[in-house]
DNA sequence: CGCAACAATTGCGCGACACAATCTAACGAG
DNA sequence: CTCGTTAGATTGTGTCGCGCAATTGTTGCG
């Protein structure tokens, strides 16, 4: 438990820490789809619907098709999710002047204050959360979250381009 | 960009990789939620379903109102859900002897078996990510993700005692 | 011995999603 | 220039999960 250890024992406790950090994401996660859902309810849209706005938020407007490849629903579903959304005054419909078939949906100033505002509590406790880390500190959880959000990513695309069952 | 900095400067670093960290969040938790999705119907279930059998793993074996209270949802809701599960041989029912109203649902060693298996992928890849990290690094992290959870856990809580628009 | 309270389960309607058909627009070949 | 093909978005149709309310079985209290 000292700082100094040997390699043996310092590698113990590195799986040891490791398996923790891997066994809290789970009940981590089950909380913020718990989050997401409860925000989306009040947002009175569904949570595949606020999933959409973040997707247009964080990787910029798109047309349908797009945005039915990035949150992982059919052209149709996405079509009439775009619908409610638009209801609600979170996205609006441009169409482009190019191409008359494309349509790109973006976000609208609305949708992106809702964003916040909805995401506000959650935030601002994540932001106490961080005041107790240094400068090295922060550093370091920036540099997993950013891997973590990578292999997310890159297990999305796996579970996607696979078969089922394999 | 020294590691002497004045404190102003430091402030600003800091809550510039606050800031950073806070950012990216999001984009990771939209990854994880689609994980989640995506797991789950290869598993012949909902995503609620997933999370039901994530919340009976996580904290233990409970009756159908407690798991709805978990899970957020309404106790008819959560009784066809159970149904599902079973179907799937996730979990069993287990009537009370003490109260022969409640009914216990645990899971099955082969529903918590799916669970590990379907996300060996994530968490492997997880596993490689924290490999990059010495000791107290890993310790930093293992501090953030179980203040992240309990923040995650009091937000849940907050917005669903919380009335609406409020 | 009723009678209220509790726990789990169904009857019912709403709505979100997948699948397939439809419609418009752009592109290419002759 | 015209027609067939492709791309993009939308709309019928069915399925199914969820919330709400009523039902059944069980416990405990007066």
């Amino acid at each position: 438990m000292t700082k100094k250890q040997q390699e043996t024992a310092q590698n113990d406790v590195d799986e040891s820490l490791a398996a923790q950090v891997v066994g809290t994401l789970p009940e981590w996660i089950t909380q913020l789809i718990q989050i997401n859902t409860l925000i989306a309810n009040r947002m009175g849209v569904v949570a595949t619907d606020f999933h959409c706005l973040h997707a247009l938020h964080q990787d910029g407007p798109a047309t349908a098709s797009v945005l039915a490849g990035r949150v992982g629903l059919t052209p149709g579903s996405t079509s009439r999710m775009i619908d409610r959304l638009a209801d609600a005054g979170c996205v609006k419909r441009v169409p482009d002047p190019g191409d008359r078939r494309r349509i790109v949906i973006e976000p609208t100033a609305e949708g992106l204050d809702r964003i916040t505002t909805y995401y506000a509590g959650l935030t601002a406790r994540t932001h106490g959360d961080l005041a107790d880390f240094d400068d090295d500190q922060l550093r370091t959880l920036l540099r997993f979250v950013e891997a973590a959000r990578d292999s997310a990513i890159a297990e999305v695309d796996r579970l996607r381009s696979a078969q089922p069952d394999e």
